[in-house]
RNA sequence: GGGCGAAUAGCUCAGCUGGUUCAGAGCGCCUGCCUUACACGCAGGAAGUCGGGGGUUCGAAUCCCUCUUCGCCCACCA
């Protein structure tokens, strides 16, 4: 009995940390750009610094790690850079929040000291997700970390936003845009998210100033009717020709506005009239510039109703005093309430309708007329689009082709400036004596022109402004590094179909306009991260799993097995946060498997283990030969589904592999062997080496912990470092598989007639088999014996004594000797069933065969098939209705 | 209003170019086993009219059409 070092039970704790060290130590994980292999490169979807680690990182983090290490082990220099992202919104936010449990606001610190204490926070917490990364065994490459907000990737911002200056195609927009009201700034059109909503349509009666009448509009925001400076109608509608041109008074303040015909109505929704409110709405500003309207803003940036708008003609008093600083919902209400009263509100009906909210705090995003940074998108998307077509960037999957190029031929300029202090400040100065504006990369001291005082615009740029720089900035750009002449452009990026617009489809604009090459060429996208009932994990959901604690309780390979194994190519990943055993046990029993394997194994292998290559193969068994064949199949496919990005199917062939044909079966026709054969030694030990290598990617740790400790490992090896396995095509054996196949089958035969009668496991049975080709059989008998509980196994003809039968694929019969225990009729039973499917099956088969357009049609090489087919089928008929004859079945 | 995706065993999902028993896996369930690598295990089972309908084809879970349900994305009908 061998006497075990190693506990029965796998301890992901135990290792995890110290195999992080040690591949930490070996610099595994550092790119040279000196290095002779091709490279290979991923840049990190860089996580928010003040994110901590969810399972939406775990997913995403874990393919990466998985593509990279299968990279780095197929011999690629692989480049994967982590980083972090200095997220303004979020950020700001979070240190905001902070604030106000002091009672506190950033206008009270002021700018500069809010600024300083985001940054001490962020130097706190900043580095958090990325130790976390570790805890997963992301191979990310440390040395070469990059933040955004870095003085470095600053300069990289500063230069592209003054190129695109430089280029005319940043310019500054007056319009309507989207304002959240509690952020206190503009967002771009992504970062304004729709939603349904159920709201209310309210018709409101606008009085003709010549009291002639009134025309009734439909809106669905009735406080916002302050702001009116026209009422439009279709001029195509006949119910708008008496009114066209005559005036209207505003409800409760009596202001006069024109009624005007503009091609943008609808006639069917609503009564056909429309209130146009240019500063409040993007539709209605259109209508104002075609116009010539006044467009008075009556709210005030934090969503109050209040005349703020002095800059526009037709300010002045238009909010009603009692409504003066009334929050707009509230005011809503209060208008509402107002019209009523004056006898103005027509009707309320209820009404759905998307409306826009911040996508960071969630505010219904209040429309404001305003002035902004603009970059001119369309001449950078063409390129990029230009890119898919020649092939120069694809999408994993393809499906995504579609929303990428649709958003990019419909695209929009893009709203780059923020009101707010956390980020990149926008390096446009202004000359307060000549007015001359200019963008520049050093903070000039006086005007270039007139010498006179100089002030910087005060608004920072959008986060996603330094994030389209990521892949480039990161690697020294504009600096013509080595490692940007070596690492760029990079190969895979690897993340949610969420940002596609946010990030994948600028860096792809970006970087081929400053670098003259998309930066990637393949676009990973994978699922999201759900409940079981489909909703998206998040922490206000309360329905997030912390990939922490899954480390902690099933271990960091159990996590990534879920991860990879667990979700098919671009489709969610959906874990039950209310059962984690069912949820992550797979992954943990998995590693744990494996490592019992080589518990066994280093407990049966000699010191020296022949090389397989030495190994005469003459002199291998047909089970050696069969697993030889299974370990190349497995190599050859999970490369093959690696390189498709297939990984959850390369992850579960290597499954199969290891549990399927290695332990259940290799390792136990091995065991008798391996005291003496030399050969078994060699055939085990390489192919548990290959399933190691394969499965590394996946789960590095358990396969890098039984690999060092395989025998023959050279001091420093490492697996993560080690090469991915190469085919090796003399092994495959289709003989040998087809024969090993019969010996399973007949194996499975005589337990499952073990398990139906009831045998004890210890009886030992006698079994005669009747094969059309029983060689295969006799050289595994003694597996046979072993595996299927046998105390004799011979081939010859089945004897005409009582016991059970089961018939073999191929007409072959195995006769399980049962003594005096068999019951005839349970026999008779078992039989006819078997006999019943198999005879349905063959009339099927048969019909189909009769069929001459099947004959005529069907290749000739299934037909051929289908003809053999018949052929065994016929036989193992026959069989069975011989040995229900001879047992006198009815 | 447009586009995309999903619907297969009780649950979560594979099933790629239609044809090898193609109807599968894991979890759960049932039966028997602590067999000297592993009970996080071994062996043997039960379990699905592949969402409905139509079509193409010698042949459809797989391709086409349509309907139903669910989900996502995009969109200025106030």
């Amino acid at each position: 009995m061998p006497d075990f070092a190693l506990p029965p039970q796998y301890d992901p704790s135990s290792v995890e940390k110290r195999l992080y060290g040690r591949w930490l130590d070996a610099g595994i994980f550092t790119a040279h750009v000196d290095s002779p292999k091709k490279p290979y490169v991923i840049v990190i979807p860089p996580p928010n610094v003040t994110a901590v680690l969810h399972m939406g990182h775990g997913l995403n983090d874990t393919l990466q790690d998985a593509l990279i290490r299968f990279e780095r082990m197929r011999g690629r220099e692989a480049l994967w850079l982590p980083g972090t992202d200095h997220a303004g919104i979020a950020t700001q936010n979070v240190v905001e929040k902070l604030l106000a449990q002091e009672g506190k606001t950033r206008f009270d610190l002021g700018r500069d000291a809010f600024v300083q204490r985001v940054a001490a926070f962020v130097s706190e917490t900043g580095t958090t997700i990325l130790e976390q990364l570790k805890t997963i065994g992301c191979s990310c490459d440390w040395s070469r970390t990059r933040y955004t907000l870095s003085p470095e990737l600053s300069r990289a911002v500063r230069e592209v936003f003054v190129r695109l200056w430089e280029e005319g195609l940043i310019y500054r927009g007056h319009r309507v845009i989207h304002w959240c009201p509690r952020c206190l700034t503009a967002l771009s059109d992504e970062e304004a998210e729709f939603q349904e909503t159920n709201g209310h349509l309210y018709y409101i009666h606008y009085r003709l100033a010549d009291g002639s009448g009134q025309v009734t509009v439909a809106t669905t925001r009735p406080e916002t009717l302050f702001g009116d400076t026209a009422i439009v109608v279709n001029p195509e509608d006949p119910r708008g020709a008496p009114y066209v041109g005559k005036k209207a008074s505003l409800p409760l303040t009596g202001i006069e506005i024109p009624i005007l015909a503009d091609e943008s109505v609808d006639k069917e929704f609503g009564t056909g009239f429309v209130k146009v409110t240019p500063a409040h709405d993007a539709n209605d500003f259109e209508v104002g510039m075609r116009h010539g309207l006044a467009m008075p803003l009556i709210m005030t940036e934090d969503g109050r109703m209040g005349d703020v708008g002095k800059r526009e003609a037709g300010s002045g008093k238009r909010v009603p005093p009692e409504l003066e600083g009334v929050d707009r919902f509230e005011a809503r209400k209060k208008v509402v309430k107002m019209l009523e009263a004056a006898g103005q509100l027509a009707k309320v009906e209820s009404h759905q309708h998307a409306v826009r909210r911040c996508y960071r705090c969630d505010s219904i995003v209040e429309p404001r007329l305003s002035d902004q940074w603009f970059v001119k998108m369309k001449p950078l998307a063409e390129p990029a689009l230009d890119a898919f077509r020649t092939g120069e960037v694809r999408f994993v999957p393809e499906r995504w082709e579609t929303t990428y190029t649709q958003w990019l031929e419909g695209i929009r300029d893009w709203n780059i400036s923020r009101q707010l202090w956390w980020g990149h400040r926008i390096p446009v100065f202004t000359c307060t004596a000549c007015q001359h504006q200019w963008a520049d990369r050093v903070d000039p001291t006086a005007c270039p022109k007139c010498g006179g005082p100089v002030t910087q615009d005060p608004d920072v740029l959008d986060t996603w402004f330094s994030s389209w720089l990521w892949p480039f900035s990161t690697l020294g750009w504009p600096d013509d590094t080595p490692d940007l002449r070596h690492f760029y452009p990079g190969h895979t990026l690897v993340t949610a179909p969420e940002i596609i617009f946010f990030w994948v489809a600028r860096m792809i604009m970006v970087g081929i306009h400053v670098m003259k090459r998309a930066p990637f060429g393949t676009v990973y996208l994978h699922g999201t991260v759900r409940d079981t009932k489909h909703r998206k994990m998040s922490k206000s959901l309360g329905n997030g799993i912390d990939p922490l604690d899954v480390v902690r309780l099933y271990g960091a390979d159990a996590l990534r097995w879920t991860a990879v194994a667990g979700v098919s190519l671009g489709s969610d990943l959906i874990l039950d946060n209310e059962d984690l055993e069912a949820t992550f046990a797979p992954g943990r029993n998995f590693a744990n498997k494996l490592w019992n394997i080589g518990r066994f194994i280093l407990s049966q292998l000699p010191d020296q283990v022949p090389a397989i290559a030495s190994v005469d193969r003459s002199t291998l068994t047909l089970a050696d030969r069969w697993i030889l064949s299974r370990c190349q199949t497995t190599i050859e496919a999970a490369t093959r589904a690696n390189e498709q990005y297939r990984l959850d199917e390369a992850a579960k062939l290597c499954y199969e592999f290891v549990w399927g044909d290695l332990a259940d079966w290799y390792v136990e026709t091995v065991k008798p062997r391996l005291a003496a054969v030399p050969a078994a030694y060699a055939v085990l030990g390489y192919c548990f080496d290959m399933a190691l290598r394969l499965l590394h990617p996946v789960v590095p740790f358990i396969t890098e912990e039984l690999w060092q400790k395989l025998p023959g490992r050279k001091a420093g090896e490492l697996l993560a470092a080690a090469a991915w396995p190469a085919p090796s095509p003399a092994m495959r054996d289709a003989a040998a598989d087809t024969a090993f196949g019969r010996v399973q089958e007949l194996i499975t035969a005589i337990r499952s007639i073990r398990a139906e009668y009831r045998i004890a496991p210890k009886t030992k049975l006698g079994a005669v088999l009747t094969s059309r080709d029983p060689k295969d059989y006799e050289a595994e008998s003694d597996t046979i014996c072993r595996l299927a509980g046998l105390e004799a196994f011979s081939v010859g003809a089945a004897p005409n004594g009582v016991g059970a039968h089961a018939v073999l694929r191929d007409g072959g019969d195995v006769f399980v000797g049962l003594g005096g225990s068999i019951d005839v009729t349970q026999e008779c039973k078992r039989l006819t069933t078997d006999r019943d499917r198999l005879d349905k099956q063959l009339a099927g088969l048969s019909a189909k065969l009769a069929n001459e357009s099947f004959v005529a049609r069907a290749p000739a090489e299934v037909v051929a098939r289908e003809r053999e087919k018949e052929q065994a089928w016929r036989a193992q008929v026959a069989a069975l209705n011989d040995k229900l004859k001879a047992l006198g079945c009815a």
